[in-house]
DNA sequence: TTGTACGCGTTATCAC
DNA sequence: GTGATAACGCGTACAA
């Protein structure tokens, strides 16, 4: 074990003194007439100062600078120069956020821990569409931590953020307390699979009739004993058996969907859910499914996603069961797993499109158009996890 | 193949007008007399009129929300009152940013697609611990896509939105065009492993050294052919062998000075350069590095991150080498792979640590502190993926 | 094509 | 403990 100290060292002096600290008292008492003329100026130039220095009023500078309307091509120059040389930056964006009336953030609320939220395929998928989709119009993204108390105060940042629209990605947490703070701050929603509410847009599939089709393959191969391994009920990180009164408590959106779809076609013999939506609780869940002092042992397992089918397949080998020989495996969602041998036979959801729906219905919802729901197709792609039952 | 067509539907009215859309006319010419006895009122309240109702001024209403200062309790409430029954949310963000000259958002660049960039466990681990700790001081994250046209202009958002500092988790990209941008607006910036930049705060390990160490053990086993699998070494997707005159470009820190410290030590028959830093990308190289053309074949593989090292381990399998026994696989990171057989040899970085560190930074030039830089240590970890050579 | 006037919604300061 | 006042820096209707 190698060891390299840490080292702390400082760089050159402050090039960003904070803006403030230097400023002139606001409610200083002196008159205004000096202001032309002050003396050293220690306080970041504004439009103002560039127009002074252009020769030309604050309007016309800020026509140069936006293009909004029509500047004699001389005069932006003059402007442009003149903010080269005072190193004006350009507008403030505070400022101008104000006075349209618009910041350009979407707000975005992702569930669980930002690192296994990350580490999903799904969720990295979505996002990286929502980002380009909105980038192109100027949006940028900002990361909501999801709460984590139910029942809890939101972080202050759902009420303190500058944020023009926010998208729920969380899976649908029922009774996120966070949704009717932004709700009340007048912030259009717009919900991936959940949770809805009046006012919110919501973008989902079709959770529930893709796992019937899940189970009815199943069912159609001869499996009689099936497993299912979901992703988490509640936000509190339980796991194993769910029960009677955990299920009685509403649970995420996708989750319960899902779950229920199941149901409709064949009764399992065990519901394990996870803690987190990652493939070590879904290794962690085979185990407990499928391990040694289980009696009856289901002849196949469906996952609600596919970082917890991967785990499942893991969990099959460590075991020394063979998939999909003695046991079968279903996914959700058909995302890559390039580590997996096998192709997981899943449910593939429009993930592209799911990221593109959502971005139009943020657009939507700010151009002023009424909230509308979506719901996107999802397809049984059978792959190499899924036989008849052994025997 | 089962497919539920998309559906499309609309729900309730429009709970949120466009804020402008009804507001009153900026420019109107009326005097401002009849301000309090306007008929309707279509526009959001404001703390102007929250005051109103609660028969206080501006200010005090202001303190009875901010609770800066000290209001009576019996007027306090009457202000809670008036927004509750007015339906007020709470200051304008905006607003409020305006006049403090804080946004409380700061701003995140990440490198490559994001999809690929937050499957990398060590960047979901670094954001998750950023995300924590700028949460706790108020402070939100805004993701800005990395810009990937090296000499183009960078995205619009990195002079519009609205950020009190931002943080460089690109790995080093030497010459990003939006750094300039960003230092020019004022804006404090902190850079994980780079770039580096006057007036810019460096938070990083010592990934040189830490290469040196992982050559050193192998080279102290007895492998004499080493082959590296690098990180990207630029933006522009290439891959395949590093040719001296792609050297010549400045590339990434990371990956620079992880190649640098490899070659302090011995000299590597072979480098190939990853496009992505992903599972599949190690795996690509793998076959490129050990596949059946290859004369002689290296004993040895240093890769730049565990991901890559990761599709290594898995390359050898579907080649059909052992792994140490034919091929010694070492990594750098030090993050979990859940699903790989064998534990990594690698290099553990303090990811968390780091997280932290950058936060710290962060708040350090918030607070008009000087930029200053950190070394953090890194440690060889030896696991099951080394030995000594074949034969 | 340019300048004038005004207000976006808040908070800091000071006097009472 | 409360109120008046003055910015914060900009965009935009309108007049010139």
């Amino acid at each position: 074990m190698d060891r390299i100290d840490s080292i702390v060292r400082q760089t050159g002096a402050d090039a960003n003194p904070s803006r403030r600290a230097a400023a002139r008292p606001s409610g200083r008492k002196e008159p205004t007439i000096d202001r032309p003329s002050r003396p050293a100026r220690p306080r970041r130039p504004t439009l103002q100062d560039v127009a002074a220095a252009a020769g030309v009023s604050a309007s016309t500078a800020s026509l140069a600078f936006s293009g909004a309307g029509p500047v004699a091509e001389a005069t932006r120059r003059r402007v442009l120069d003149a903010a080269q040389s005072l190193g004006y930056a350009g507008p403030d964006p505070t400022a101008a956020s104000l006075r349209r009336g618009r910041s350009g953030v979407v707000g975005v609320v992702v569930g669980e821990r930002i690192r296994d939220a990350f580490r999903d395929p799904y969720v990295a998928t979505l996002l990286d569409g929502l980002v380009d989709a909105l980038a192109g119009e100027g949006l940028a993204i900002l990361l909501l931590p999801m709460v984590h108390d139910v029942g809890g105060q939101p972080a202050e940042q759902y009420r303190t953020a500058p944020m023009d629209a926010v998208v729920y990605a969380t899976g649908g947490l029922p009774d996120d307390p966070s949704l009717p703070v932004v709700l009340g701050r007048g912030v259009p929603v717009v919900a991936i699979e959940g949770p809805e509410a009046p006012g919110a847009s919501l973008v989902r599939i079709d959770d529930r009739d893709g796992s019937r089709h899940a189970a009815r393959l199943l069912a159609g191969l001869g499996h009689a004993r099936v497993g299912v391994v979901t992703m988490p009920w509640r936000l509190d990180g339980s796991s194993g058996a769910l029960t009677a009164s955990r299920r009685a408590l509403a649970g995420f959106a996708d989750s319960t969907a899902r779950l229920a779809g199941v149901e409709d076609v064949l009764a399992p013999v065990a519901v394990v859910e996870c803690p987190t939506n990652t493939v070590e609780a879904g290794r962690d869940a085979a185990v407990r499914l499928l391990g040694d002092d289980v009696g009856e042992r289901p002849t196949a397992v469906v996952a609600q996603s596919d970082v917890l089918a991967a785990g499942v397949v893991q969990g099959c080998r460590d075991l020394g069961l063979d998939v999909p020989g003695d046991v079968s495996v279903v996914g959700f969602d058909g995302v890559e797993i390039p580590w997996l041998p096998l192709q997981l036979t899943t449910l593939v959801q429009p993930v592209t499109e799911k990221a593109r729906a959502t971005a139009d219905a943020v657009l939507a919802r700010l151009a002023g158009g009424p909230a509308s729901d979506v719901t996107l197709p999802v397809r049984l792609r059978v792959g190499a996890t899924t036989g008849p039952p052994p025997g």
